[in-house]
DNA sequence: TTTATTTACGTAAACGTTTGCAGTGAATAA
DNA sequence: TTATTCACTGCAAACGTTTACGTAAATAAA
C-alpha cells in the first residue's frame, strides 16, 4: 500500500537520497559499485519514480496533449495511432481530450493544459467558430502546439496538413472526367481551412472544367447524422439534375449513400459519389466507394515528430516546421462512367 | 513566459500564500471579501495551479489510465469516447495506452501507471498469454483496476463485459435458423475470456441445434489482416461445404466479405456471414453485414463509472461491482435465407 | 613534503501546492 | 473584569524528486 520511495531505499542501503536519485540516473558521479546496489534494490522492491514529485522539479511533465474534435472515426482515431507510437518512443505519456466540434470546451482544455499539465499539444481544431486567444495562452507559457489536419491560421504556427486544394481538385475532376456535369459539394463548417481549400479545389475544378460554380450546390452540414442525411435528401430531391457529389469528409460519404437508398438513387448510374475517407472497408461498401483517403497514421506521426522536435531541444515551433502530405485518389465503383453501369445492370 | 503562481498571487494582494490557496479551494475559513479579491486576480492574471504540485501535496492525480489492444477500432474508439465523457464530469484526465496486442507492452504500461501517475486504471487486455502479476503490481499500490470487454480472470476484479455467451449462441442460432448446415466459426486468442465465452455459445448453439461441434471448422486468427484473409480463403477452400460463418470479432467478417470475394463465394447465396462488429455502416456494405454489435459507448461509460466510485470514494473496487450489457443482433442481407436470393439474383 | 585535482558522496534548497496548528483581534458570554 | 468563542489569517511542514554546492578522501602534480 506505502509506496516506495527514495527515501526508502536510501535508508536501506545507508546513501543519502541525493545519492541513490543519481545513482537511479545514472549520473557520472556516482560509482559503478553503487549504482549496482541501488538498482539491484530499486528492481526488487520495484521502485518507480513518482512521477509528479519528478514533473514538479525538473519543470516538465513528460506527457503531451492531444485535442481532437472526435475519436470515434478513422481518420483521428489512426492519426493518433501514430501520435502515440512516437510519444512511447520518447518515452512520454499521451493525455486525450475530445471537444465534440465545441469551441467552448476547446477553449477550457487549451486553458487547462496550459496550467503546465503538458510539455506540448497537438491539436485538431473544432468546427466552430474561432478566435486564437486560447493559442496566445500556450505560446505565453511556451509550451509548443503543432496543428494537424484541421488547422488554424494563426500567424506562426506549426501545422501538419494534407494538400486539401490539390485533393478538392482532383476529386471534383474525377467527377468531371467520368461525365459529371452537375457536382454538388458536401463540406462542413466554412470556418475550417480545410473545408475551404478542398471547397476552393472543387471551384476551380468546375471552371477549369467550363462549368459554372453554383453556391446552390454546396451544403454544409452541421454534423449530426440524421439532419445531415435529411438535407442530402433534400439536396437530391431539389437538384434533381446533379449527377455527381463530393463529400469533403467521410460521414458525408456515408450519408449519402443513406440517403441515395432512401430516395431510391442507384449509385454511380443517377449519381457518383466521391468523398474523403478513412474507411478501410470502403471497397466493400455497395458500391465500393471512391475515396480521397488522407494517410492519417502519417500525419499523425509526422505532427509528433515536430512537436517532440520542439519539446526535446526546448524551441519554440514555428511555421517553418510544417508539412504538407499528400493525399491518395481510390477509384471505386461508385464513379464509374455510366455506360459500362448501364450494361451490366 | 513565468508561469504565474501562488506565491505571485500572495504578494501582489499582500497575503500569504496558504490564503490564497484556500481563497481559491472555497474553504470555509476564509471572508467571502478575500475570496473576492483572490478570485479576480486569479482571473486576471490567467493563473491556473500547477498540476505536479497539486498531485504531489494531495497524494492524488486527477488523472486515470486507459490501456486498450488498439484505438484504430470502432469499437474501442467508443468506448473510450465515453470514458471521456464520464472523467470530464468528474474533472479528471484520461492518459491513454496502446498495447498492440502485445502482452509484453501491456506489463510496462501498468508498471509505470504503478508508479502513481493515475488514480485508477480501466483496462482492455491484450489477446498474447496471461499471468496477473501486473495486476497485483496494481492492487498492491492500492490503484483502483477495472477491466472491460477483454477481461482477465482475476480473483476478484470488477468487470464490465457483453453476454459474450449469449451473443455466440445467438449469432450461431441464428445462423442455423436460416437454414445453416456447416458454420465454421473465426475467433482470436483462446485465451481471451470473451474468446472462450462467445465459442462455447456457438458451441452449445450447434449442439442443441443437433449438429456437432467440429474443431476444425473453428479458425483462430493472427490479427494480421492479410495472413488472417488467406486462412480464411483456405478454410473456404477446403471446407467448400461450410455455409454460414460467425465472426467473433469485426476484422474477421471484414475479412471474410474480403476472401469471399477473392474466392467468387457470394454472400449470402453460398455462404452466409454474421459477425460481431461495431460499423456504423454495416447497412451499406454489399452485401448489408448481419451483426452482433456491443453497446461499446455504454461499457466505457459503465466501466468508468464503476472505476471513479472507487476512485472518488478511495475503496477497493470488487467483483460484486461487474456488470454484463447486452448486445443486439442486427439482421441483415447477409444471412437472408437462401431461396429468397435465389430469386432475386 | 605540499598543493592541486579527481572521485564519490552528503547537505540542503528548491519545485508549487495543501493543511495542521497556532495566533490575532474582535465580539460575546460569564 | 476575565474567559470563551468566533472569524480570519499566517507559519511552517510536508509531498518525493532533482541539483547546486560543499567536502572528505584518494590520487596526481609540484
Amino acid at each position: 500500500m506505502k509506496s516506495v520511495n527514495l527515501k526508502r531505499l536510501a535508508q536501506e542501503l545507508n546513501l543519502s537520497v541525493a545519492t541513490v536519485s543519481r545513482a537511479l540516473n545514472d549520473r557520472y558521479d556516482i560509482s559503478q559499485a553503487t549504482k549496482d546496489r541501488v538498482r539491484e534494490l530499486a528492481a526488487k522492491l520495484n521502485y518507480e519514480p513518482n512521477p509528479y514529485a519528478s514533473s514538479l522539479r525538473r519543470q516538465r511533465s513528460g506527457t503531451i496533449g492531444v485535442v481532437v474534435p472526435e475519436i470515434a472515426n478513422h481518420f483521428f482515431s489512426l492519426a493518433i495511432n501514430g501520435i502515440e507510437e512516437v510519444a512511447r518512443l520518447n518515452h512520454y505519456h499521451v493525455l486525450i481530450y475530445l471537444t465534440h466540434e465545441d469551441y467552448q470546451r476547446e477553449l477550457d482544455i487549451v486553458r487547462l493544459l496550459a496550467g503546465g499539465r503538458v510539455d506540448g499539444v497537438l491539436l485538431s481544431a473544432a468546427s466552430t467558430s474561432y478566435t486564437d486567444t486560447h493559442l496566445e495562452m500556450l505560446r505565453e507559457r511556451g509550451i509548443p502546439l503543432v496543428f494537424f489536419d484541421r488547422v488554424h491560421q494563426a500567424p506562426d504556427n506549426a501545422q501538419i496538413t494534407t494538400d486539401d486544394y490539390e485533393s478538392g481538385y482532383k476529386a471534383t475532376r474525377h467527377l468531371l472526367d467520368v461525365g459529371c456535369r452537375s457536382v454538388a459539394h458536401l463540406t462542413i463548417a466554412p470556418t475550417l481551412s480545410i473545408s475551404r481549400r478542398r471547397m476552393q479545389g472543387y471551384i476551380d475544378a468546375l471552371l477549369d472544367g467550363g462549368l459554372r460554380y453554383d453556391p446552390s450546390l454546396v451544403l454544409h452540414a452541421q454534423g449530426r447524422r440524421e439532419q445531415d442525411v435529411e438535407m442530402i435528401q433534400d439536396l437530391l430531391h431539389q437538384r434533381p439534375g446533379v449527377d455527381g457529389i463530393f463529400a469533403a469528409v467521410e460521414s458525408l460519404a456515408v450519408g449519402t449513400y443513406e440517403a441515395c437508398r432512401v430516395l431510391n438513387r442507384r449509385i454511380p448510374h443517377d449519381v457518383r459519389v466521391i468523398g474523403f475517407s478513412n474507411l478501410e472497408i470502403a471497397a466493400l461498401l455497395d458500391p465500393p466507394l471512391t475515396t480521397i483517403t488522407q494517410p492519417a497514421y502519417a500525419i499523425g506521426k509526422e505532427a509528433a515528430k515536430v512537436l517532440f522536435k520542439a519539446v526535446l531541444k526546448n524551441v519554440p515551433v514555428s511555421s517553418g516546421h510544417s508539412l504538407e502530405l499528400k493525399s491518395e485518389l481510390f477509384i471505386r465503383e461508385s464513379t464509374f462512367p455510366a455506360p459500362k453501369l448501364v450494361k451490366s445492370a
